[in-house]
DNA sequence: CCATAGTTTGATCAAATGGTCAAGAAAATG
DNA sequence: CATTTTCTTGACCATTTGATCAAACTATGG
């Protein structure tokens, strides 16, 4: 979509898509599809219900666009896990890549939560497709590692559910930590307590043996 | 009401409440609480909407209930937490509670979830009250034992964190470990694997050096 | 400054939803 | 077995919700 092309959206269309986007991400993510009405992701748009309705048909539209948009972006991490690497360190590299999207978007972490939780109606064929395609190739270059001695013996698909579950618990639970940190506990600092104990557990507990 | 106590309830009361605690957290685990509807928790307690809320005035109500009875289950296993015991046995044994109780009730594992994704609006007080002060104290705990040299330097409120991860994990994001697993990955193999990756990984990583 | 394409919204609709109520059916009680 | 209490439900109600539409408004290119 350049200023050549066939289509080319105009500047109202591109602004509002990105508004009704950023609208539907915050009200998904809190509520899931079925607890969101498209009356608060309008709201949140600061726009009328028929005005958001003209750009996406409908709610599951929105939502389609929304995960997908996040979907790719939330994923990535795992493709950069370099099987040329230091194994150890290809490790430390994807946890910091995964806790920094958690503080960065940690809204796009609970609307992936939000859709596990709820059976992955929409991204099933994601999950159990190309998700998959790359866990099965991270998992021979992680039992690779292991072979050659540069790994302790762990099962490579849980060590990946591991890393998953560590990072995203940031975003997904923030609740939660809130609660139990206090209320001073936001801001960088913490993250940054976060991304080295979690570094520190994991990297020593992979260290070969 | 009675023929003795005060307030002794009828065979059919016990009978239908449970039916629908059950029914409730079935839904409510599945979509949160404003996902879920009273017919939806009337049908799979296969009753009539007005006589569900017969024995419960409003879905509120319901919901509270069904929380109530599954937050003290859930979070009852780290008041087992040890300081007496030996450091990394009894990390090795709530990993191993936790995981069980993921695999027995993985719907109350995803209530919880859906709770705190949402902000945790009814539990709040919870957290930041009973439960944090439990986690104040077992961090405690675990600082002592820190200080005695017979665990990892890390921080108790984030090693905390990272045993909850990684269990719930098995049971919130059920549905996208199948995917990537395979639908034949279920049954108790499964878990046992995961529980041996995690404990390994976590009590390896935790050994003080 | 007109014409066309793109944008916005008030009014409206059918379906779904949380909740009520009166009246009937079943249990328990004496 | 008569009566009182508990339980159950069909019918109903007010709101909410996803979606539509015609009419009005605005941008923009010629």
């Amino acid at each position: 979509m350049s200023t050549t092309g066939k289509s080319r959206k105009s500047r109202i269309k591109t602004i509002n898509e990105g508004l009704i986007l950023e609208a539907a991400l915050d009200v998904f993510s809190r509520y899931g599809f079925r607890g969101t009405t498209v009356d608060q992701i309008a709201a949140r748009a600061e726009m009328s219900k028929p005005n958001l309705l003209y750009y996406f048909k409908s709610k599951e539209d929105i939502y389609e666009a929304v995960l997908e948009k996040t979907l790719a972006e939330w994923l990535a991490p795992l493709t950069d896990l370099d099987a040329e690497g230091e194994p150890l360190d290809e490790i430390r590299k994807y946890i910091a890549a995964k806790i920094a999207l958690s503080e960065r978007n940690p809204k796009a972490s609970r609307l992936f939560a939000n859709e596990i939780l709820q059976g992955a109606p929409s991204v099933a064929s994601v999950l159990s497709g190309p998700l998959r395609k790359i866990v099965d190739r991270k998992a021979k270059t992680i039992r690779a590692w292991i072979a050659q001695g540069r790994l302790a013996r762990v099962d490579p698909y849980h060590l990946i559910f591991m890393i998953w579950a560590v990072t995203q618990h940031y975003a997904d639970f923030e609740a939660q930590i809130r609660a139990v940190l206090g209320e001073g506990a936001t801001g960088r600092k913490h993250f940054d307590i976060a991304e080295q104990t979690v570094t520190t557990v994991l990297i020593e507990g992979l260290r070969p043996r």
